[in-house]
RNA sequence: GGGCGAUUAGCUCAGCUGGUUAGAGCGCCUGCCUUACAAGCAGGAGGUCCACGGUUCGAGUCCGUGAUCGCCCA
């Protein structure tokens, strides 16, 4: 038998099939047109997948994050564009690194035993087999990517650009290597820029240390500090100019306990009278603050820890100790010499290392940055000048925000795994940065260069991606054709690391493109995803839900649409597999739609689907009611995605495929597919067509069901290779129906008003029952022209139109269009109906009184718009009469 | 400390430019194995829209204050 579908609905079945069928039969990659080609004309859109971690593994973020962009990219190809969307994956410096360290010390060795080249083969070896786990797990989601475009961050190509880039914004004074204070993590044992900083509050301690004075040793000056082990350290002691208590002692000299060092007593602005005891140390070497205090009245920078945090020899006795170690050791030694005055609570945020969490210690070290303002001041205007918008619009402000108070990158890592820095170092001194070894230095003419220990900040790379990854530096075609992207998807956990970046630096590197010089003109935000529970997913929590699990639990297109379905824009997403299951159960609903609409097919025989509707369809009432929906329902769901509403989209098509498709429309032309052999083909060649469509507007959210049932539909013989290559449903002004939409919307009121009456009435499921109808002629009409739907979905046998009200009727119901009531012996229950009546007649005389009081208003008849008046008005009529009629009912019940 | 956001049904969330007394999914109650689907069908209950004040003919929606919660940055 043709048409086969099995029994149920087993998504695992069918989603690997299709998954490794779309990327066998290279469905999504997209060749460069040809000039003047058919696909050159095309409207393009381009989408770059923000790179996952090569040593990642898909979590619910990616998957809500790929859903959306495979969501918005399969809606532009069915609409007809040109679409790219760019799929590869980050080193990752530092993540990659560690996760090798960690393998060789499970072998006893260490990347230092190994040097740097092995050490580096071993991490291409490692990526080698390790590094395709987040793509293949992509591709069994069936992320509509063009996997023959695939890059990596540090393919040849792609790191041919980084050193273009890098040695380019040397030469133009936007890259320079000096002596700062940068976040060093220990651990790590390299620097970190800001963002790579997390800070969490902490309940510290903050210690009172007295100070003497050289001049007089009996006098002391106090100051307060967290940090007690970094005073070996310190150059000076500042109080602030305006503070009165110490006006006499600027100038004069302190004895440094402990390491028996004279240091200043400074004047600087920086020095809150407030704190503390108004007096603070000022340690150049370790703190960003003290580092500028240093700087403004040339204080020595005395670094007194190594690159492990450990005490250096510049902290004497206390040299080799850790830091905390050093901190207690500091603390006794004080408390001996009764120096230590007090001890109190004190919170304050200590920053920590992103990847590592250890604390970071804030370290004098030599670093490459960028120049930031310039880049900064032209991506703030991009977006200014609305060449660059968000959705939603208020990371518009963050953004400013940060670009506004944004400081020099620092770029270079001390790390082996990643883009080297494309400086050599001469013995002489000299530094040449330049786009190959060179062979000699410019200034000795030595030739013992060294190159750059340091790599570059991973986001330096990536912050590329829009423009290497099409070949730049190369003048390529794809340059021409596929920058700016279009849009950007991602969250808002990368805003500055990445997002922003790409904006300097595409804007800097693509100016005077034709284009426009902005690597993307839309950035559409989403928030986190997180448990049933709101809380957030973390492994300590124990409450990660893997993408994959959660997949082959309800499958793919049910986890995908639950995502689509709570993806609202600016909201977390509190994600629960209750609504997961609820999704499924859909997906379900469609394969037995699918299932029943092919069992006709089969019974009934040589339908051609393709034939289409005739205006003969349309003689039908419900033909031309779900023609009329099927196309409005495009419209918006064509409108929602246009605005990234994924979730009105999502549940439009939701509404309409179960609530009206399967719910009213399947159930109203079963007779006729029992009908006669004519009859039934021609409702099945229009179903079909309705079917198909809905298949089609429902691609994007559930790509692997509609692609097994829109195969099946064909039988073998489908008219493109995959629903994905078809055209997406549009609104389309002919179709749509006011009348016929009015006339269902009465026939449905009636039909849910006798079941109500049924149920209430406890008439037996199978007993079918008389009515009696009292309305006006055309709604009289309208019955009586579908009778046999009226019948059969209402549990009716035989309808009498009757010409007095029925308000009098056990049971009645009564509304603006009609009065209806059942013709059943059975006594109904005079309390629940009266509990009913009562109820009724409280929300309409609710109603009424607010819509008289509101016509009762001269100012509102004179201020509000005549339709909401006459709307108001309307209402009121209906409202008197409807009250009428139930008081009628009660007076009769008695 | 600076900035941003949230508070609507038992739970998770919609509610777009203010306009007839608020919607969805899940959960709950009742009845049905009706020949596509019990992962289903039919019927139903459930909300002083955080509080107070203001603007307005009219406020879940706009403004202010407060409470509670959350996020980002320093």
């Amino acid at each position: 038998m043709s048409h086969e579908l099995p029994k149920t609905y087993d998504p695992s079945a069918i989603e690997v099939r299709w998954a490794e069928y779309w990327v066998a039969e290279k469905l999504f990659s997209v060749r460069t047109p040809e000039p003047g080609s058919a696909e050159a004309a095309k409207p393009i859109f381009t989408l770059l997948l923000p790179p996952p971690n090569v040593t990642g593994r898909l979590h619910m973020g990616h998957m809500l994050n790929q859903t959306e962009m495979d969501i918005i990219i399969r809606w532009r190809r069915m609409r007809g564009f040109l679409t790219l969307w760019l799929p590869g994956t980050d080193h990752a410096g530092i993540a990659t690194q560690m996760m090798v360290e960690r393998q060789l010390a499970t072998e006893g060795k260490s990347r230092q035993k190994l040097g740097r080249e092995a050490f580096l083969e071993r991490v291409w070896d490692w990526k080698k087999h390790y590094g395709g786990a987040i793509q293949a797990q992509m591709k069994r989601l069936g992320a509509s990517v063009d996997w023959d475009r695939e890059y990596f961050t540090m393919d040849e190509n792609l790191s041919r650009a980084v050193t273009e880039v890098f040695v380019r914004l040397h030469e133009q004074g936007l890259i320079y290597r000096g002596k700062y204070i940068v976040n060093w993590c220990p651990r790590c044992m390299t620097a970190i820029s800001d963002l790579e900083v997390v800070h969490e509050d902490f309940a510290g301690k903050l210690y009172q240390v007295k100070y003497p004075l050289v001049d007089d040793p009996g006098k002391f000056l106090t100051v307060a500090t967290t940090r007690p082990e970094t005073m070996l350290g310190d150059t000076a002691v500042a109080v602030n100019p305006k503070d009165e208590r110490y006006k006499g002692l600027v100038g004069k000299k302190l004895r440094l306990p402990l390491m028996d060092r004279e240091i200043p007593i400074i004047a600087d602005d920086f020095a809150d009278p407030q704190f503390g005891s108004g007096a603070v140390k000022v340690t150049p070497a370790h703190d960003p603050n003290d580092f500028q205090i240093g700087l403004r009245h040339n204080l020595a920078q005395i670094s007194v820890m190594d690159d492990q945090a450990r005490i250096n020899e510049n902290g004497g006795p206390y040299k080799g100790l850790d830091r905390y170690e050093a901190r207690e050791k500091v603390l006794r030694d004080l408390e001996e010499r009764g120096l230590l005055t007090g001890i109190q609570d004190h919170a304050h945020a200590i920053g920590k290392c992103d990847r590592c969490k250890t604390i970071v210690e804030p370290r004098l070290s030599t670093q490459w940055f960028i120049k930031i303002q310039p880049l900064a001041d032209r991506a703030i205007e991009a977006v200014e000048k609305s060449e660059i918008t968000f959705t939603p619009e208020n990371y518009a402000k963050t953004y400013f925000e940060w670009m506004r108070n944004i400081h020099d990158w620092c770029i270079s890592r001390q790390l082996w795994w990643g883009h080297r820095i494309p400086a050599w170092h001469c013995e002489c001194g000299e530094i040449i940065v330049a786009r190959s070894a060179p062979q000699q230095c410019a200034k000795c003419g030595g030739s013992k260069l060294e190159q750059d220990h340091d790599v570059l900040d991973t986001w330096f790379s990536s912050g590329l991606l829009p423009f290497t990854a099409f070949g730049w530096p190369e003048k390529t075609r794809d340059l021409d054709i596929f920058y700016p992207t279009t849009l950007l998807i991602t969250g808002f956990d990368i805003l500055f690391f990445w997002v922003a970046r790409m904006i300097m630096l595409g804007c800097h590197f693509m100016a005077g493109h034709p284009q426009g010089s902005v690597p993307f003109h839309n950035v559409y935000i989403h928030a986190l995803v997180r448990d049933a529970d709101r809380q957030k997913m973390s492994k300590t929590k124990g409450n990660v839900i893997d993408p994959i699990e959660v997949t082959e639990k309800y499958g793919t297109d049910a986890v995908r649409f639950t995502l689509a379905s709570m993806a609202s824009p600016g909201t977390d997403i509190a994600f629960s597999e209750s609504r997961t299951d609820g999704y499924r159960a859909f997906a379900n609903k469609i394969w037995n739609a699918a299932r029943f609409m092919f069992m006709n097919l089969d019974r009934v025989g040589g339908v051609n689907l393709t034939a289409g509707a005739t205006a003969e369809h349309l003689g039908k009432l419900e033909n031309r009611w779900i023609y009329s929906r099927f196309y409005r329902v495009a419209g918006e769901v064509n409108q929602g995605l246009a605005d990234y509403r994924f979730d009105e989209a999502a549940n439009t098509i939701y509404k309409f495929f179960w609530g009206e498709f399967c719910d009213w429309y399947l159930e109203i032309i079963k007779p006729s597919l029992l009908g006669s052999e004519e009859e039934a083909r021609s409702a099945l060649i229009f179903l079909g067509d309705v079917f198909e469509g809905s298949l089609r507007l429902l691609s994007p959210f559930m790509p692997f069901i509609t692609e097994e049932v829109w195969h099946a539909m064909y039988d073998g013989k489908p008219p493109a290779q995959s629903i994905a290559l078809s055209r997406y449903p549009e609104l389309d002004q002919r179709w749509l129906n006011d009348q016929a939409e009015e006339q269902m919307a009465v026939l449905q009121d009636l039909i849910e008003k006798i079941r109500n009456m049924r149920a209430e009435m406890k008439v037996e499921p199978k007993v079918k029952t008389p009515v009696k109808i009292h309305a006006a002629a055309d709604v009289r009409t309208l019955v009586d022209e579908n009778r046999g739907m009226m019948e059969r979905l209402a549990s009716v046998n035989g309808i009498e139109f009757v010409d007095a009200s029925l308000a009098q009727m056990p049971g009645a119901r009564s509304t603006p269009k009609f009065e209806v009531a059942l013709v059943y012996e059975q006594k109904v229950d005079v309390a629940a109906e009266r509990e009913r009546l009562t109820k009724e007649l409280n929300k309409l005389e609710g109603e009424l009184a607010n819509a008289n009081r509101q016509l009762g208003n001269e100012q509102f008849l004179a201020k509000a718009p005549g339709a909401v008046v006459e709307g108001i008005r309307r209402r009121q009529g209906e409202l008197h009469m409807l009250i009428e009629k139930i008081k009628t009912a009660s007076a009769k019940l008695g």
